[in-house]
RNA sequence: AGCGGGGUGGGGUAGCUUGGAAAUCCCAUCAGGCUCAUAACCUGAAGAUCGCUAGUUCAAAUCUAGCCCCCGCUACCA
């Protein structure tokens, strides 16, 4: 018996937790912490809300209320939806807390006094109208080096130079416009760099971290650790704890770590046990586990251990089994792009074990992994409770129907004794993996048991040895119902509702949580009445959804070339004029592609609701699309003219948002050659799609929107159909 | 362009850290079986020169170098 603590990544309290949160670290977790509680480990396993993150402070401004109630808001939804999921923290505190506070600015005092934090002061604009100091991009003036007259403070966008603040002339607040006096500023920074022998040491040391975390690792910290600033001039986080700095607060990256001390001393106070939470940080052989996505990974390997250095006698992480990102159907997770899955709106849907199945089997451990509802719809229906679900319920039905009680077990034969031998084995494999934090590959010992089960109950074949022999057919039932057992223990971690379901069907005393892992090899209890048993997974059923609907979000619009001059700071771009139904300036990267003269003739297709952006110094209102591979590069434009202004909507309702570029950018879209056949399908040189609605002509090449195997290809109004003005490769992409 | 990760049968994946019988599992396809079960389960077949090219080695998906492609974070991306 050991002790483990188990640490999980904080979510920010700004929006739900998606299904990244819970397959990069609440659910590894908590798989790993009900593991360990499982074979009868100590466990603490603590997270909380990250309540001080400045999106947190942007969304609040957004709605006119104070950063509380956003805070509050989400933190009470994600508890909730994190504890209906089934995850099982001995605390899911927040980091707004008067413990919270009181932990980290001992922290901060401790590392204070032990020399790890310098102060340094440096000059910043503050800005006597709003009352508060400006950080860089918030202050605009003429950019020492080209002139222009609107760079920001932390960069310029006509000559690209990155600039700090105070060398601006003519600065003023970008906020009210006040022009803003540059006062000095004191702040403390971190020391990182004198950690770094050490941590690289550390980093070093640890063998069995996986191997992109500790490789990652050791990257950074070879290429040199920066001081970092851990105090910022803002209002909403912890104050600092030292005189004349009472309008500061912490900066959250440095706060938000000291969670996991925090949660655990909050943890003790709350048992009535107030040292309590040294036993998980002060003993040498508690290990300390923390779960993450790899974002997360530098806060975990480097600043965290070297705050934990510079403090002193407290626990290194000891693993931080960190996973990669799960994307969802190829897109990185995106709220306003209405492609975020969260898990308060799936718990509606789906119960808990299914979700943490899909969850679990797909877990993006070694590399990204993709979420999408098609996927999981069929590992559900196909695994879950085709193989597992149904081998457990044709065992538990069969047995009650024909004996209505646990059959006793009489003299095994080989085959009998091969499947205890398997279930054995097993037991010793899902062990092992689970204890080096394997999650799918535990998982998938026990689908293969569960299909192991299948087979034997399939060659022992019960219902036909009912009528000929019934103490042989109670005896493979009870085999069975003993990998039954078996599997509902093992996949505890995992499963945890339906395996206590399993548990209480086969008539056993107490829960799994208290028998642990001995479940396994536990007898039955022959003669036990038995209750109608019930199956424990219905197949899911997902409706697809509107295919290309986050293409909608697009408004396309046909645009005729007025006008096409030289930027004036740019040497690879165009200034255009552009009549998309009223006329609007944008800017285009085609110099290497085109002369003016040729653009001037254009039909072009534009994308009309994007966010305006500043192009070395020009604003531009619209971008234009065009296909580009291999240094080719060919213009969308109608297969017959159309009149400037008409819309692009591919059969859709089109957005009225304005899009940020980056979401602009997540939309796949490419040229594709038409290949006939029923469905019609389009080649996109390197693979086939299918192709929805409108049907593009044999061998001739368009514009198309993909989306996983299918694609749809742009079209106005009568199905006009968008082509290139030249000819492209099939497979391009266009932007 | 810089940094990080990856490219394995039609789709998704395991294995690659500790090289060794031409490779796991799920879905889809084909052919059988069974009927207890949520039209489920079981058996078998077809299908991959493990991104490309050199190299190290008796032996490479697995190690090394170069190249190509993909995906995340940064950039004069519109």
């Amino acid at each position: 018996m050991s002790r483990v603590l188990v640490c999980c990544a904080w979510p920010y309290a700004n929006g739900p937790v998606h299904v990244g949160h819970v397959t990069g670290s609440l659910l590894p977790a908590d798989i790993f912490a009900r593991f360990n509680r499982l074979v009868g480990n100590e466990v603490l396993m603590v997270s909380g809300s990250d309540m001080h993150g400045a999106p947190i402070t942007v969304s609040a401004d957004k709605e006119k209320v104070p950063p509380e109630t956003i805070a509050d808001r989400y933190h009470a939804l994600n508890s909730k939806a994190i504890s209906d999921l089934g995850i099982a923290f001995d605390l899911y505190t927040s980091t707004h807390t008067h413990n919270h506070e009181q932990v980290t600015q001992d922290v901060f005092v401790r590392l204070l006094e032990k020399g790890h934090l310098e102060k340094k002061s440096t000059p910043q604009f503050y800005c006597g109208r709003c009352g508060r100091f400006l950080p860089d991009r918030y202050v605009e003036g003429k950019c020492p080096h080209c002139g222009y007259e609107r760079a920001r403070g932390d960069q310029c966008d006509s000559c690209g130079k990155d600039l700090n603040a105070e060398e601006l002339m003519d600065a003023k607040c970008q906020l009210c416009g006040e022009v803003p006096e540059l006062k000095e500023t004191e702040h403390f920074f971190l020391k990182l760099s004198h950690f770094t022998e050490q941590l690289i040491r550390y980093a070093e040391a640890n063998g069995h971290w996986r191997p992109h975390v500790r490789a990652f690792t050791l990257n950074v910290l070879k290429e040199g650790l920066a001081d970092r600033p851990i105090t910022r001039d803002i209002s909403w986080g912890v104050p600092v704890p030292v005189k004349g700095f009472e309008d500061k607060r912490i900066y959250v990256w440095f706060e938000a770590v000291i969670g996991y001390l925090s949660a655990s001393v909050e943890w003790a106070k709350l048992e009535n046990r107030a040292e309590d939470w040294r036993r998980f940080w002060t003993d040498p052989e508690c290990k300390s586990y923390y779960f993450l996505g790899k974002d997360n990974i530098v806060f975990h390997t480097i600043i965290w251990p070297a705050m934990l250095l510079g403090y002193g006698g407290l626990n290194l992480p000891y693993d931080v089994p960190a996973n990669q990102f799960m994307t969802l159907e190829g897109q990185k997770f995106s709220k306003s792009m209405g492609v975020s899955i969260d898990i308060p709106d799936m718990l509606v849907k789906f119960r808990p074990d299914i979700v943490r199945y899909y969850l679990a089997a797909n877990m993006p451990e070694m590399k990204d992994s993709e979420f999408s509802w098609e996927d999981f719809a069929a590992r559900t229906n196909n695994e879950l409770v085709a193989t597992y679900g149904n081998f457990l319920h044709r065992t538990l039905s069969f047995t009650f129907k024909n004996f209505g009680e646990i059959p006793a077990k009489g003299a095994l034969d080989e085959r009998d004794k091969a499947a205890l031998a398997r279930v054995s084995e097993s037991a010793v494999e899902v062990r092992e993996a689970l204890s080096g934090c394997e999650f799918k590959r535990a998982m998938k010992t026990i689908m293969d048991l569960a299909q192991l089960g299948n087979q034997y109950f399939d060659a022992v074949a019960p219902w036909s040895l009912v009528g000929t022999d019934r103490t042989r057919c109670g005896t493979v039932l009870h085999i069975s119902l003993l990998i039954s057992k078996a599997l509902a223990v093992m996949a505890w971690p995992f499963l945890p509702f339906s395996s206590e379901s399993i548990w209480k069907q086969l008539r056993l005393e107490g829960t799994i949580e208290e028998t642990g892992w001995k479940g396994i090899e536990m007898p039955l209890k022959e003669g036990e009445k038995m209750d109608k048993p019930a199956p424990q997974f219905a197949k899911v059923d997902v409706k697809s959804e509107g295919d290309f609907q986050e293409f909608a979000a697009l408004d396309l619009r046909i645009g005729k070339v007025i006008d096409v001059s030289a930027h004036p700071n740019a040497d690879k771009l165009y200034l255009m004029e552009v009549d998309i139904g009223r006329p609007i300036t944008m800017i285009s990267g085609l110099k290497e592609f085109y002369t003016s003269e040729q653009l001037k003739t254009k039909t072009l297709v534009v994308v009309t609701n994007l966010e305006p952006a500043t192009i070395r110094g020009v604003k531009s209102q619209g971008m234009l699309l065009a296909a580009e591979e291999d240094k080719k590069l060919a213009l969308l434009t109608p297969e017959r003219d159309l009149p400037a202004g008409t819309q692009i909507s591919s059969g859709m309702d089109p957005g009225k948002r304005q899009l940020s570029f980056k979401e602009f950018q997540k939309l796949d879209m490419r040229a594709g050659t038409g290949l006939g056949g029923d469905p019609a399908m389009l080649d996109l040189g390197s693979r086939r799609v299918r192709c929805a609605e409108v049907r593009p002509d044999v061998g001739k090449r368009y514009a198309a929107f993909v989306k996983g195997d299918k694609a749809l290809v742009l079209h106005g109004p009568e199905d006009v159909r968008i082509v290139f003005d030249t000819d492209i490769p099939a497979g391009a992409k266009i932007r």
